[in-house]
DNA sequence: CGTGATATTCTTGTATACAAATCCTAGGGC
DNA sequence: GCCCTAGGATTTGTATACAAGAATATCACG
């Protein structure tokens, strides 16, 4: 893609996923032309990439959407999110380079460190910093897989559930789960264990699920948490 | 998408999939509005759609090219299009109508007698009603499974391997196993058995694609086969 | 006062004109 | 004779103008 297009294609992808757009608004190419300061042409060819990943919803000579997703879909979503990222895991495991391994071990403890911090001072909402790790975590698990092809299929689930911009609320216990998996990953890909990788990778993700759809005032899991859950958005 | 952007979309695809563009062949752009009598805004459209999809390669400034595809990378897409697929027969199982239980055994059928009939007249090529009923047989399942995501997902790794225009070669034996296996796709349907279709369908596709990488002249399976081998296109 | 048809306006879809970047070729220098 | 540079030609990228379809508002009629 070129320079004004790849522009304005990632404006307006940063305008959904912040919320400046909520789902099923509608988005007048106009109006995005202003806002990223290029005309139509590249405003355009960039719904259109975005509609094929699964953000925007174009009706013809209608206009676009920002999609919009129900709980039934979210767990479709989650469900095939399991598929691509374990199948990823198991990739990568033969294939993840020493550094990339390193890389891990350092996102992982960043991870802890924000948790054990954010319960230190008895916050209710994790810092960026996780997200940001724990994204860049499973980013580089998907690029040691090396596989353009499972690559776009993982954009085609891992953004859309964001557009929600869901507080997931994670409990104390299942933040540490999630924690644990993320060590056990590390392990997995140090022994070079595929069906470890991928099998870890699974549960990474459906417990994820479990924590995106309970209904806001659920505190979760077994109910014997002491602490309020942690939000964490996507 | 509007009816002459669509229209461009379906004639470049159907070029490249007839194999009039072969891979890694260079799309001008000037010469697409030729062929498909529009101007190059709606070309451009298209093209890009079928980047995303697979089908050709951009390179900002140096235009489109058909995708080229060498081994490894067609071993992938046949593991990738295994994990979907059997995905999709998963859901199918829980969701197919009878209507649609029925049409799968018209097209079995159909594919029975299009094998029957090449091996009775010794063709070594197997007519386009084996191809033609293989497809709709495949995207009635994906259909069932009711999921549009992974309908993308789907035409990510289904309709790449078709620009090879790879003669797979498919021993009697295999073809034969290839006609049971969708007959007991249909049975694991009828018995709304998620799994047990999940699997098939599993097998199947990873069967299909040991016929598709193995070499020209190679007659394939245990060779206990007394036959020629019959080509079938994708 | 409500309903329906029509006209206007707005938005999207398509074509074309212009700008920028790449590729190819020709010419000169070593 | 070969390589490097510079210029032109070709092609892609972007902007804008025009066409067509959809939504809305207005006005007439029941």
């Amino acid at each position: 893609m070129s320079t004004v297009s790849a522009l304005a294609y990632k404006a307006i992808r940063a305008l959904i996923l912040e919320g400046r757009f909520i789902p099923g608004e509608r988005l007048k190419e106009e109006e995005l032309t202003d806002l990223c300061g290029v005309s139509r042409t590249p405003v355009r060819e960039a719904l259109r990439r975005l509609a094929l990943e699964g953000l925007v919803v174009l009706t013809p000579h209608q206009g676009a959407h920002v999609a919009e997703i129900n709980e039934i879909e979210l767990q479709e979503i989650y469900a095939l999110r399991a598929m691509v990222e374990s199948h990823a895991a198991g990739r990568a495991a033969k294939r993840m380079s020493l550094s990339a391994i390193t890389r891990l071990k350092v996102l992982a403890k960043q991870m802890e460190e924000a948790v054990a911090q954010a319960v230190r001072r008895r916050q209710t909402k994790l810092y960026d910093r996780y997200t940001a790790a724990n994204s860049e975590f499973h980013r580089i698990i998907m690029d040691a897989a090396d596989s353009p092809r499972l690559s776009a299929m993982a954009t085609l689930v891992v953004e859309v559930p964001l557009i929600l911009r869901t507080l997931a609320r994670y409990s104390e216990s299942e933040l540490s789960r999630s924690l644990h998996h993320h060590r056990e990953l590390i392990e997995a890909f140090e022994a070079r264990d595929e069906d470890w990788a991928s099998s870890v990778m699974r549960c990474h993700i459906r417990a994820a699920a479990q924590a995106v759809v309970r209904p806001e005032g659920d505190s979760g899991a077994a109910g014997n948490d002491q602490g309020q859950p942690l939000g964490l958005v996507g």
